[in-house]
Order: C-alpha cells, then sequence, then structure tokens
RNA sequence: GGCGGCAUAGCCAAGUGGUAAGGCGAUGGUCUGCAAAAUCAUUAUUCAACGGUUCGACUCCGUUUGCCGCCUCCA
C-alpha cells in the first residue's frame, strides 16, 4: 500500500506520485511573525511535520521548505491595510526588524517544545526581495499585472482559472462581502504585487516602480518555485488560506511559468476553543507557550494528532487531560517493556506471539498513514495494542525478544512518528538515584513485612510529593518519576 | 448572497457499500494491607431528520435542519 492523500484540488483522495522518483518536494506556508504562536500554528506544522516524516519513513528523500512571512502582510483587506510587521512595531515602539527576530524565535522555540522539527530549511520573504521583482516583471511582461501611482496589481480577469482551487468564481464574488476601497484596482479582486511604501513606512526596498514592498502572496509563489521548481509535489497550508492566498499563489505561479504550481494541495483544518472559532478578538487565543506551561508536548500532540488534520480540532481543557491519561499508558507499556529487556530471560513462550501483535500493528499503523495520514486510526492501534501486550506482560511469558520488539514498535510510530510517547530516559538529579531508592524501597519493604503500614505508606506519600511515584507490584516495589 | 466542509454514545473520535475501531469518563469484578498500575466485564439494535438507489447504506444521491470555515488579517 502506498500514500493516497486528500487534494484539495481535485477534491478527492489521490494516490501519492512524486513528480521525480524517490524524492519529494514540499512548502508550506509558515507563520507572519508579529505574534505568539498559537494552538493553531501547532496543527498545522504537526501535520505537515508528519507528512514529512511519514514521507521518510516510507523511503522518500524529502525537501521540505518553509516561509516565515516578515514582510507584506497587511493587517486589512483590498490591500488597503497596514504591513502586520510594522503595526506591531509602532505599537511596541520598537523596530519591526525587533518584532520579527522576537517572534521568529518565539516561533522555533515552541516548535521545538511541541516536538516539530525543523524543516529541510526555513526561507524569508524579506531575503527574496529581488526574485520578487523579476517575477513581478515576468507578470507585468505577460500581460498578467499593471502598475498604478507605484503599486503593481495581479489582473484576475488575466487568469481564466483563478478560483479553481477554491471554487470562488469572479462574478459572484462581486456582490459578496468584499468592498473594493481601492479605486487604483481594475478589477475588485485584483491583488497587489508590489504595494508604494507610504513616506512613513519603515521597511521598503528599491524597484522599478517606486521605493515599496512586495504584496503577500507573490513571496510563496517566487519561493516555492526557486528551491523546490516550478512543478512540485505538494503544497501546504491552513484551510482559511485557500482562498486567496494559495489561489493567488497559483495565478501568479502559472501565468509565469504555463505548468500546474504543485501536485497536491493539503489543507489542514482549523481549530476551536469549545466549539466557537479561536481568535484574538474573541479572546479565546491559546498560545503554544501557555499550553505547554500546562500540559505536557506528548498529550497535546495527541489531542491534535486524535483528530484528523482535515477536521476541526475542538479545544477543551477535559480533552487535553484525557489524552494524558491515554499517554501515560504508552509510557507504562514503554517502562515494562524496558525492564524486562533489561532483567528478563533471554526468550519467553509468549514470543512469538508478541512479535505477530507487534508485526501486525506496525503494518496497521504504516497503513493508516497511507490512507490520507489517519493519525487517529494510528493511535487507536497502539492503544489496543497496548493491552493485548500487557496481558502477555500480565503472563509473565516473555523474554527480552519480545520486549525488544514493543519497544522498536513505540520507537518507530508512537515517539519518532506521533511524538506522543514520553521520554524513557531516567531524570538527570545530578546524583544517581537508583541506589538511593533502592535502599528507600528495601527498607520500606522490610517495614510492611513488619505490617508498619503506617510508616511505610507515609514514605510512599511523601516520595509522590517530591515527585516519585512508587507502585507496589506482586515482585516488590517500583519507582518512576511521577 | 457566493464557495467549501461537517453532523457517529456523557465527552473526544475512526469508519473510503457487507452489518458500529479506539481513547477519556463512569459502574462492577480480579489483584493489593491500603493505594497506584495492570486486567476482566458492562457502557450506540444505531450513525441529525426525511426520502431515493441497492440484495445490503454510517458510507452513494436528493431534500430539510443545525454547526463550522472562507469570501476582510489569521495556521
Amino acid at each position: 500500500m502506498s500514500l493516497k492523500l486528500y487534494n484539495s484540488m481535485s477534491r478527492e483522495i489521490e494516490e501519492f506520485k512524486p513528480v521525480k522518483e524517490g524524492h519529494v518536494g514540499m512548502y508550506v506556508c509558515g507563520p507572519t511573525v508579529y505574534g505568539p504562536p498559537h494552538l493553531g500554528h501547532a496543527k498545522s506544522y504537526i501535520t505537515f511535520d508528519i507528512l514529512a516524516k511519514f514521507l521518510r519513513i516510507s523511503g522518500y528523500n524529502v525537501r521540505y521548505v518553509q516561509n516565515i512571512t516578515d514582510v507584506g502582510h497587511l493587517t486589512d483587506d483590498a490591500d488597503e491595510g497596514e504591513d502586520k510587521i510594522e503595526r506591531q512595531a509602532r505599537i511596541d515602539m520598537v523596530h519591526p526588524w525587533e518584532i520579527v527576530d522576537k517572534w521568529t524565535r518565539q516561533y522555533m522555540l515552541d516548535m521545538e517544545r511541541l516536538g516539530i522539527a525543523h524543516p529541510s530549511f526555513y526561507v524569508r520573504a524579506s531575503q527574496h526581495i529581488p526574485e520578487q521583482i523579476h517575477a513581478i516583471k515576468e507578470l507585468i511582461d505577460a500581460g498578467h499585472a499593471y502598475e498604478i501611482n507605484g503599486s503593481v496589481y495581479y489582473s484576475v480577469e488575466s487568469f481564466p482559472e483563478y478560483g479553481k482551487l477554491s471554487g470562488n468564481k469572479l462574478e459572484e464574488q462581486k456582490d459578496g462581502v468584499r468592498i473594493s476601497v481601492n479605486t487604483d484596482k481594475k478589477h475588485p479582486g485584483d491583488f497587489a504585487l508590489w504595494k508604494k511604501a507610504e513616506p512613513e513606512h519603515i521597511l521598503k526596498w528599491d524597484s522599478p516602480w517606486s521605493k515599496g514592498y512586495p504584496g503577500w502572496h507573490i513571496e510563496c509563489s517566487v519561493m516555492a518555485n526557486k528551491y523546490l521548481g516550478i512543478n512540485f509535489d505538494i503544497h501546504g497550508g491552513g484551510l482559511e488560506n485557500k482562498f486567496p492566498h494559495h489561489e493567488c499563489e497559483i495565478a501568479q505561479s502559472e501565468a509565469i511559468h504555463k505548468v500546474p504550481f504543485c501536485n497536491y494541495w493539503v489543507h489542514n483544518n482549523m481549530i476551536t476553543v469549545d466549539g466557537i472559532k479561536m481568535g484574538k478578538s474573541l479572546g479565546n487565543f491559546i498560545t503554544c507557550e501557555d499550553l505547554l506551561s500546562r500540559h505536557s508536548k506528548q498529550a497535546i500532540r495527541a489531542f491534535l494528532l486524535s483528530t484528523h488534520y482535515s477536521s476541526p480540532s475542538n479545544y477543551t481543557e477535559e480533552a487535553i487531560e484525557g489524552m494524558a491519561t491515554g499517554v501515560a499508558r504508552l509510557d507504562h507499556l514503554n517502562r515494562r517493556a524496558h525492564e524486562i529487556a533489561a532483567q528478563g530471560k533471554e526468550e519467553g513462550s509468549g514470543d512469538k506471539n508478541l512479535l505477530e501483535i507487534c508485526e501486525k500493528a506496525d503494518k496497521d499503523i504504516n497503513d493508516c498513514m497511507n490512507n490520507n495520514l489517519d493519525t487517529p486510526g494510528s493511535i487507536a492501534i497502539l492503544y489496543s495494542c497496548t493491552s493485548e501486550v500487557n496481558k502477555l506482560f500480565d503472563g509473565g511469558q516473555i523474554g527480552k525478544k519480545g520486549a525488544v520488539a514493543v519497544i522498536s514498535l513505540l520507537e518507530k510510530w508512537a515517539d519518532g512518528l506521533l511524538g506522543i510517547l514520553p521520554a524513557y530516559e531516567e531524570e538527570s538529579y545530578g546524583v544517581d538515584l537508583e541506589p538511593i531508592m533502592s535502599l528507600v524501597l528495601d527498607i520500606r519493604s522490610e517495614m510492611k513485612k513488619n505490617k508498619n503500614y503506617a510508616v511505610a505508606d507515609k514514605i510512599r506519600d511523601e516520595l509522590h510529593k517530591a515527585g516519585i511515584l512508587v507502585e507496589d507490584t506482586k515482585d516488590g516495589a517500583r519507582w518512576r518519576k511521577a
């Protein structure tokens, strides 16, 4: 079975076939760095992180490019608003690059804390001004763009396929909500490629038309084509960018290069909070930083991945807490497997059975992922597999061979791909806790033998407060980080 | 008004024409000195409603209702 992906362009699930055998080029719209990363960013970038990782697991050589928008993204409609970064800079009374630097660092930090790997590389709009100017020239020469008063606009009427991604038709939008206040435009749907800067505007560059700055959409066309070619494999992004942003990217690139911009469009759905759209104006904005201060990255990821990327995730505190419980089960399983691998016998009579379970789970998860990245299905398999394996562990007939199979399964999928497995390494306390705990638990065991339960329980309670969980099992006491 | 999508248990959520995965929660057992963990059992005769196609529909088609997103900055 090979990868099938839902293509927003065809609106069908399609078999994935790369442009170049064995290689995948993927471009994902990154953040505009003017404010804190939030749960919505997390959903989007976890989705594409997992897509990239799964493609690599499947044997592809993946080049994953993500942009950082650090100029040109306007606050308002009709290309009349302020640059979002300039606006934030004015509010904070700092240079725009300070805003860019601050939030880029925060973004990278949060992504890393969420276990999202770096793309192959990031590209920045501000570092591709000459390329963007060049593309705008080409569009003007080809009759797809026109200059008025130092600004350049793309003529949507010059590109008959405009609207093919979103299904929007130019005629039908005329009566819509869009209000054209920009009288320079020939058609209200025309969008800016280059904007002449107002005198107070700080971020501006020389161009053939004016001292100004590029429109928001052109950066993605230019950078995607520069690093991935004029026809590449996968373009990802949030659903809300389908129109107009992605539509504009297509119009720009295809008007210049005359070949399909990309072959597969993948859009992740949105986050709602208690059923309502998450938005700054609604005051229900969940930042990554806030979330990470209250939940483990594994619980956050499990929450996001338990909903399919193409469905909206509804954030509730209970939902994430529930995920933390589920994730703890995987952690326990992993620890038991490590214990058996470290201390158990070489082989056990249950190993064969266990190996079969692991093999089946491995195949089933792979099938799920091939099926349009079915992460909820993959998680379900890991959980049901956990129950089966626990039963076998309880039976005591498992040796190292079996335990290692469980560990590899967890490492490959729960950790490597999904990132929902808590780290196994013992916490470093500066001193080796193992002999100390061994001593404490020995003494406590003596007390229990003498039925001195009050003190034994006190030790357990106090250790728990100190962050160490003691569990009494048939084979004696066991401890781990709470 | 136009475009796109969604509706499955108390909650989250798979289900891609063959008879409802999984998780959380809850209840009751096993184990335990008690906890914890693990484990077993129970928890949707039914998939928003109504029609249609089919031997067979949660799945395909139509209608209705409700919700969400985009069309204006958002991942």
